[in-house]
DNA sequence: GCAAAAGTGTTTTGTCTACACCCATGA
DNA sequence: TCATGGGTGTAGACAAAACACTTTTGC
């Protein structure tokens, strides 16, 4: 039952798809999956669900992403709203399409495979059903317009990350390359970042010191508005 | 009938809520009608509509605007999907909220008086019905968004108009102040402007130059990625 | 001739870019 | 000791911001 005062009014079938991106130190990529439900089974799809009428559209987005990665509280986002007519040969359905940043180690792989999911790198992506490949086109753009004004980089890196890895992830989502040292001192003045005692050795002899996200003192700096890239 | 393979889906409601901003010379307006629909009659709303299985969500925007203004190809756009749960206690309706720009003294004032519509400015907004509110909230962040990136604020002006006329747009829309001369030299720069011959004499009595929107020379700077404040 | 808005340049400031060498360490 | 990636400073170019006076003309 959809309604109380509106009577006679016609219904749509409404879909979540969660773009889900993740960082593996060196590129960007985002996961998949082989659809099993017709139409276009066995095709590769964003991941998606249907949105029930006791949760909001938000709630779904987040409930489809849960049970495919196991993950709650991930920085996650409204992209667009597609509604024409002819997108999903399977009915009329309109879809609210989600972009989600998550830690690529974060979540159990099992549940993947489970559910025939892969992590595909952002230059090897296949065709994928529907308008999926317009909205993977449309949240990269968005995912560099949000990086450049909103700290949500980290949430693509572990807790504890080095500046190359912070470079090399920043590279991955503008698809170029930037001086390091112009890349630190904007970063660093920022002054959003702690920098840590310790060192990651995995990447040199040397080591590169460890940083965490200050988020208090993010929060202090933010009414003003500040650029990240 | 919503869907051919898919089967005991829970169905919505789908709405379109459009935010349309309009420019009298000296202060931003919004649409905004006395709603007839129960519940919430007699209450000030954006202007919507009810989308149907035959059209794209794009297309019930655009005739919900079309209805109200007897306007067509303005500019328009999408700007985010509502759908909690309980924004309409009429009924589990999911609204997607458009903003368009129009030109104030472009459409007929009789078709405003039959809807109950009346131009409020920005800054006297009444308390408006459900979520519209934060969609308008978000629209005028958006309107900043893109004015700074695409040459969109002529959409507010009549095709022939001055310099000062177009800073005060500007002004009105960032709610600041700009130095005359910067300003002057910013937008002349971007070569999108042609000069008029003719003056407008109705702001002063020296008169200021008519310029238009020069799409042509727009269209070729365009793949450059201009700024346009 | 004067009020009222339009138009016009220059200087200063800050930001972005380009660029090359030393450092620390494990093998 | 050497190969590898990490870390650091400066000078020049460019864009943005601040700032005041002259022009036109209807009354």
């Amino acid at each position: 039952m959809t309604s109380v005062h509106y009577k006679k009014l016609e219904t749509f079938l409404l879909a979540v798809d969660c773009i889900i991106f993740g960082f593996d130190g060196t590129g960007l990529k985002v996961l998949l999956i082989k659809r099993e439900l017709e139409p276009m089974a066995g095709k590769w799809s964003l991941v998606g669900g249907f949105v029930k009428n006791s949760e909001s559209v938000n709630d779904a987005a987040m409930r489809v992403l849960m049970q495919l990665t196991g993950l709650k509280n991930i920085f996650m986002e409204q992209l667009h709203c597609y509604g024409s007519t002819e997108r999903d040969p399977g009915g009329r359905v309109v879809s609210v399409a989600y972009f989600a940043l998550i830690r690529i180690e974060d979540h159990a792989a099992e549940l993947l495979k489970e559910h025939n999911a892969k992590w595909v790198p952002l230059d090897k992506l296949p065709k994928l059903i529907f308008d999926h490949n317009t909205m993977l086109d449309l949240s990269k753009e968005r995912l560099r317009q949000r990086v450049a004004n909103h700290p949500i980089g980290f949430e693509l890196l572990p807790e504890k990350f080095t500046l190359p890895q912070l470079q090399n992830l920043y590279e991955a989502i503008y698809e170029s390359q930037f001086d390091k040292r112009n890349f630190n001192r904007k970063i660093l003045g920022l002054q959003i970042l702690k920098k840590l005692e310790e060192k990651d050795k995995t990447g040199s002899r040397k080591g590169a010191f460890y940083y965490v996200f200050d988020s208090d003192n993010y929060k202090k700096l933010e009414s003003e508005g500040i650029s990240f890239i």
